[in-house]
DNA sequence: ACTCAGGTATCCT
DNA sequence: AGGATACCTGAG
């Protein structure tokens, strides 16, 4: 189906923004992603026209949340023009959307991203997704539910290329199947509370649970700070980031910060 | 072969 | 509270 977006949509920028792992260009203009058990490719017409290989019930029910579609980004983007950086990172994001993400695949995605380069996240995302996820068509899988992780022998999830992370990982799996409320608990929660109780899962620290936050829940307000974003910070503000000037959307500004220095910089 | 990767836990002082 | 160090493994 065919839909008309006006505002902020690249999904090249979306794609390689580092907020999402199975989301990627599978042919030339049409990006494919995996998620929420579904296989969705979507094509880019121009002039705001963009095509999704799904019926219209499937978009309303998750394409057009994942996509946050009923956020206005062009808005958000024009408070970084106060500042000459900020302003240069937010023109070179242009496109730039926070996806509305599974909870749980956020969880596990970011745990393991933890000393990882991102080509080796994808890498052990799919090969987990292979292991114990369902299938969805031809070398296509669903990331796996708790359930499927705790089922699935040692040795295979040993080869995902976990490393130390897969102790975690199953602590992780343990807690969300044994609370099957979990995530509609920590949902209610503010900001602050859901970082502290993101942070008492073993691997969460201050980056993983913020990412979680921002991408799993939404949270736009979080900063997660990568290595990238502290040489940015350093450079650019010496005298410090001031989180008020663009709460409650801060974790939109990161994105920009982290797509345009990390482009530039590596 | 060698370094570093979107960090965190643990062990110090 | 703050600093140093080890950590699995893959990608460049």
């Amino acid at each position: 189906m065919e839909i008309i977006i006006k505002d902020d949509f690249d999904l090249n920028v979306i794609a390689n923004s580092g907020q999402c792992f199975r989301f990627i260009e599978a042919e030339k203009d049409t990006y494919r992603i995996i998620a929420f058990g579904k296989v969705l490719y979507i094509k880019d017409l121009g002039n705001g026209k963009v095509d999704f290989s799904c019926s219209e019930q499937e978009f309303k029910e998750i394409w057009y949340d994942y996509f946050d579609l009923k956020t206005n980004y062009a808005k958000i983007r024009k408070m970084a023009e106060d500042n000459v950086f900020l302003k240069d990172c937010a023109d070179r994001s242009v496109g730039m959307r926070i996806l509305n993400q599974d909870k749980w695949e956020m969880t596990v995605s970011f745990i393991i991203s933890q000393r990882k380069s991102i080509p080796a996240i994808k890498t052990s995302i799919e090969r987990l997704s292979k292991a114990c996820g369902d299938k969805l068509g031809e070398n296509l899988y669903a990331f796996p539910t708790p359930k499927q992780i705790l089922s699935v022998p040692t040795e295979k999830l040993a080869e995902c290329g976990l490393g130390y992370r897969l102790d975690y990982i199953k602590n992780a799996a343990d807690l969300f199947f044994s609370n099957k409320n979990e995530f509609e608990r920590l949902d209610k929660l503010i900001d602050d509370d859901l970082l502290s109780e993101l942070k008492k899962m073993q691997g969460v620290g201050d980056k993983v649970a913020s990412c979680i936050a921002l991408f799993g829940f939404h949270r736009l307000n979080f900063f997660p700070k990568d290595v990238w974003i502290n040489r940015a910070l350093e450079e650019h503000f010496p005298n410090g980031f001031d989180m008020n000037l663009y709460a409650p959307y801060n974790g939109v500004i990161q994105q920009y910060i982290f797509y345009a220095y990390r482009n530039s910089h590596k």
